[in-house]
DNA sequence: AATGTTAATGAAAACCATTTTCAATAAGGA
DNA sequence: TCCTTATTGAAAATGGTTTTCATTAACATT
């Protein structure tokens, strides 16, 4: 498959250069699905959505990149309690900040936050000092989430 | 299967009556191996150890006793990224307080952790007010983890 | 104790998101 | 153009967890 061009070219290039990855056709199309949503995709709804553009991209290569992305560190991977992973750009044209999640346990809903980062990033960068002194356990990322009913689901 | 009856009653019995559920022994037996481990057991390594003792009990039945118990408050259930799920007792004869875990994304080893819990509780406890409000989201719990490399993962 | 009703159980089969296999193709360098 | 390696798709395999279904055990009521 080729190499897909157009417009200006987008933040991930030059990592993929340095990385010394091919930016190939699929991987294009999938860094833009999750560059033009706003929710939380899974590797088949990802798959789904490229799949309408490239009929001849498949399943596996979708779990395959993706794969590739989280090690890259283009692309964040969560576990909402709904059996299947889901996606996230790491980092977005909208310069997304960075977030955490609620998450409706009745109907799986996810709300992106940002309120309140300032106060637990410096609460966790103070944890992280401490434990990571008190363990000698090199810390690398974390993960934050609050479960809940969201507006709807509650009685 | 009869119930099994020795010393003094465990803290979980009263939570069976009221809930108008059976204390099996299957049942009585997992929560017994749950109580007796520091460690975060799959439910295959609790079916083991249950096995051990009463290989009548079948692995089905631990799947189910724990999805009973993780319902019923009586246990956590975690996903420290190796594909399973691990279960720990979410109150212990030791009176375990509340912690969090640190993750080695190299071997998996698990800390518990309470240091600077305290002051976890309480931005936690500040964050889930202000969100509750904001986004009128009724928070009934957190997750939060840290991962990175232990002290002998670390090159 | 005997009976009836429902909860709980075990073995086997099904599920299903994710991985692996493997042969084919594309990309980049020599 | 040739060579070596990265990437891909289809199909099959994997493996933790759930479901099915027939059996058994527990409790309340006779």
């Amino acid at each position: 498959m080729p190499r897909c061009r157009r417009g200006r070219p987008p933040w991930w290039e030059p990592r993929f250069q340095e990385a010394g990855f091919r930016l190939t056709m699929p991987r294009q199309a999938i860094l833009e699905v999750l560059s033009n949503t706003e929710e939380h995709l899974s590797a088949e709804e990802i798959y789904l959505a490229v799949h309408k553009i490239y009929p001849n991209v498949g399943l596996t290569t979708v779990y395959r990149t993706l794969e590739l992305l989280v090690n890259m560190g283009l692309v964040f991977k969560f576990d909402f309690g709904d059996k299947r992973a889901r996606y996230e750009l790491s980092q977005g044209p909208t310069s997304k900040k960075h977030h955490h999640h609620l998450v409706c346990i009745n109907c799986g809903r996810i709300i992106d936050y940002t309120d309140f980062i300032d106060e637990e990033k410096e609460l966790l960068r103070r944890t992280e000092a401490g434990l990571s002194e008190k363990y000698n356990f090199k810390i690398t990322h974390h993960l934050i989430q609050f479960y809940g009913l969201c507006e709807e689901c509650q009685g």
